[in-house]
DNA sequence: GGCAGCGATACCTTCCGGGTATCGACCCTG
DNA sequence: CAGGGTCGATACCCGGAAGGTATCGCTGCC
């Protein structure tokens, strides 16, 4: 099987098109019916069902689309840090760090301070990047390592090393009645009346039903909480960066959150080793 | 980058020897020399230090090398994950596990039982291989489940869940003196006059330097210890499998073995999930 | 110095990936 | 119900790339 084969399945795949993928893949739509079709013969298995009017996945075509896309993401990270070894040794090299936007971000900080004062540090780069994007970039190369929080992000198929553990708190207006309560419970704050919980983007962009508002970063949504339209449950450390606007209050029930950093296995650049070990020591 | 452009990479990396792998590839050597040249140039890095003698990797060819093989692995898993997912729609399933010969039979046995005792229990193929071959069975899609032990093998991207830790034992040959002791340390071991540590093959078959001899499985081994010709530091759980011709004595400083079952991230098929919640259960 | 081994180059052929034109099925609309 | 629009499949052609053979150039060795 080869990766142009799989890129092509991937976006009919993940079009459900013929016409938008073909677009989509700077290429005409006959020669990609051509290729699924090839493909589905070599494989033996029908991977799409077409009607003349839609196109779906078969069930073995949903293992290929995600299989695929983990093989074609392998395939970048060869090439992309095939590429990044040629240039360490001539020395421009460096560390590439995501992880999301305003989210442990004086972890982040005291991370970068101590590892710069190791001797043979190397510039580290700092992506900031929206939610589920780490766990990309760190898979097809475009990242060394991450900042991760579970229990939200997937930290499959990467090593792990746990940084810290923290509770997590509700965020309200100031001045919210409840604001002056020493601790609440999940059950108190899951249907404030006029306050309720936002909704996240999944991993494809799209938002899931329910209500709730729709927010993308931090800053939407302390705007929506300081205009009374939302509430958050998020990590206590979140309170160091928050607007004088906004209030915490410990959520004694919510599930805490562990910070870890996150590398693909088999890394194995020197920098990349010197900067785990000064984050598991901080 | 294609994938038949990585196997062509990849086959020269391990032969370092542009004929040779030729040959493997079932291709002559000119084609072979066009494409690794025009790797080369389309990533703009040089992978390998001809002179007309000798092919030696760079330091960017040996971060492809290995970053090659795990995107192959990708590559191979999501063909066979996609045929083996139609056979399943037509009901010819069932899952592969995969663990040392030798180790950890009675858990194996225990999990086996137990699982098939389940509702919607599917049948289970179980494949015994040699040292350090799991991780490549499970990575490349051959196998679906592996009992591991770390830390002798590496669970690096593969999800795991622990089932049981064990000391470890020394084994010897019945009768001899030190088999009177209640338990030695690692230092009496290491060096017992005329029993040295046998050697085990490295991943890609070669055997390390140094005293010992080498072994490629347990038959072997206990032959050779029968033989007062070896002693070997194993989980304690060998004794149930063990000849009449051997003995134990407990290790106390030597590292604690755990054994458990390892999967490869994002798996969602249900009868996976239900044998691995089974053997947590165990 | 000649020979053997190895990778690179030159040149040819074949095949496959990509393009355009068109068909056939289906849905929507007037 | 007819006709146009949409979408995937098919037919056909072309160019380039992959693979083969022959050969060169370099190098280490007897």
């Amino acid at each position: 099987m080869e990766t142009r084969e799989l890129r092509y399945f991937v976006a009919v795949a993940e079009e459900l098109h013929f016409g938008r993928a073909a677009q989509r893949l700077g290429i005409a739509q006959p020669p990609l019916s051509r290729a699924i079709g090839q493909l589905e013969r070599r494989l033996g298995v029908a991977l799409l069902e077409r009607t003349s009017r839609t196109v779906a996945l078969t069930e073995a075509g949903s293992v290929l689309l995600v299989e695929g896309r983990a093989a074609l993401d392998a395939v970048a990270a060869a090439d992309r840090r095939t590429r990044r070894a040629a240039l360490a040794v001539t020395g421009h090299s460096g560390l590439v760090l995501v992880t999301k936007a305003g989210a442990s971000s004086e972890l982040l900080a005291k991370l970068l301070d101590a590892y710069a004062a190791e001797p043979g540090a190397v510039a580290v780069e700092v992506h900031l990047c929206g939610i589920g994007e780490q766990e990309r970039l760190l898979r097809d190369g475009r990242a060394d390592v991450a900042l991760l929080h579970r229990p939200f992000d997937s930290i499959a198929g990467f090593d792990t090393e746990e940084l810290c553990t923290e509770r997590q708190v509700v965020i309200l207006p100031a001045g919210h009645p409840l604001t002056s309560r020493a601790h609440l419970r999940m059950a108190d704050v899951t249907d404030i009346p006029g306050l309720p919980l936002p909704r996240w983007p999944d991993r494809d962009g799209t938002y899931p039903d329910g209500p709730g508002p729709q927010v993308r970063d931090p800053a939407q949504l302390y705007q929506l909480i300081a205009l009374g339209r939302a509430s958050a449950v998020l990590p206590e450390s979140c309170r160091f960066q928050l607007r004088p606007d906004l209030a915490v209050v410990p959520v004694l029930d919510a599930p805490t959150v562990t910070t870890v950093i996150a590398w693909p296995p088999h890394s194995r650049s020197r920098p990349l080793a010197e900067l785990i070990r000064t984050a598991t020591r901080l």
